[in-house]
DNA sequence: ATTTGGTGCTAACGTTAGTTAGTGTATTTT
DNA sequence: AAAATACACTAACTAACGTTAGCACCAAAT
């Protein structure tokens, strides 16, 4: 069928996991063939595995390189000096921003991780917990100060998290409102329901 | 293996159902296997078909069982004569409770609908809208009333049905605090983030 | 007691899946 | 220009899938 076109940023391994991505999040992992994602890469399938070792490694790409970005954005936050309030509004932005800009893999990263395999399974659970805790612990803080109503920390977290991840209906629907739009209306919602 | 065990409640289908909902609910619908279910009922695999037509049978009678449930109730809400904001507390609780006691078909439903085949899918896909939009409808009202603040409708929708879908995560965690607990948190916040 | 229908079994079908082997051809390196 | 490497192809394998056919059995109805 021909080469797969890349450019100087991206070796084909990459254009691969990036269409994947987008494959994976219409169809679902299990439901994806390799079969299919080769005709999209433009490419039979046996040639996939010039590049990559397997299907499964795709998914891990996919979700540890989310999971990655979100583990170094916590930690530039946590070093910074402001209110609680304003740290957890930078969180909720990054993750809308992600959702915005980065759909396709965060989405896959997201909904399709159980079908990573052992070691990646246990390790990405462990990040994701972990994540999950250092974003509670903000909250916490915030709830000492006064600054934010005294609600169950891990319930605030697990609320705006899969809040976030709602954004894919926008995605869908037909007669959207802008991106900045959207994420002025989530910190609204979301943010005013913790201040105190 | 034996027979499929029944009570006076429950057909040998609806049987079947319920524990398809769970595997579902567990391994995903495409990864999920007849022969599993078959295991789990306590049958053999060709044995299901006395009972039912297809795989994608079970898919369908659990999302329909969730979204006719969901249908009928917001009528009901519809038809009651209270603020808006009582009415979206009582969606929003119909919703918990739903997520908390039914929810292994709730989750299927929700993450899994999209494995229908049509003419199942549009339907599906239609009665989501509709439910939605009526929703926003409400809310709409309720800024007109100047109860709710001045948010985008739609926006606002997609948050909270996505943030309960959030008690996935809730089911999933060890140490957890109670049904009720969980319930008053995530009204507070997700109200409290609403009110003028 | 006999018939009937519901329910289970074994065996097998056609399809699709992920992946590998082996070969030829472009491209890059020397 | 020659050698080495990267990459794509065809063909095929094994495993698993949903589902069907055909037969045996047990329970309830006649």
């Amino acid at each position: 069928m021909g080469r797969i076109k890349t450019d100087t940023n991206n070796s084909r391994k990459e254009v691969i996991i990036a269409k994947a991505a987008t494959l994976f999040k219409e169809k679902g992992y299990k439901a994806a063939s390799m079969r299919e994602l080769a005709d999209i890469v433009g490419v039979e399938a046996a040639s996939l595995y010039n590049h990559i070792k397997s299907k499964s490694e795709l998914l891990h790409e996919i979700c540890f390189s989310v999971a990655n970005r979100y583990g170094h954005f916590m930690e530039t936050v946590e070093a910074e000096t402001c209110s609680s309030i304003e740290k957890i509004e930078k969180i909720l932005r990054f993750h809308i921003h992600g959702m915005i800009n980065h759909f396709d893999e965060v989405y896959v990263s997201d909904r399709e991780w159980k079908y990573l395999e052992d070691p990646y399974l246990s390790n990405f659970q462990n990040q994701r917990r972990t994540y999950r805790k250092r974003f509670a612990a903000i909250i916490e803080s915030g709830i000492q100060k006064k600054e934010i109503k005294p609600i169950d920390a891990t319930t605030a977290v697990l609320i705006m998290l899969h809040a976030i991840s709602g954004i894919e209906s926008w995605h869908r629907s037909k007669q959207r409102i802008s991106g900045d739009v959207l994420e002025e209306n989530m910190i609204t919602i979301l943010v005013g329901g913790l201040k105190n």
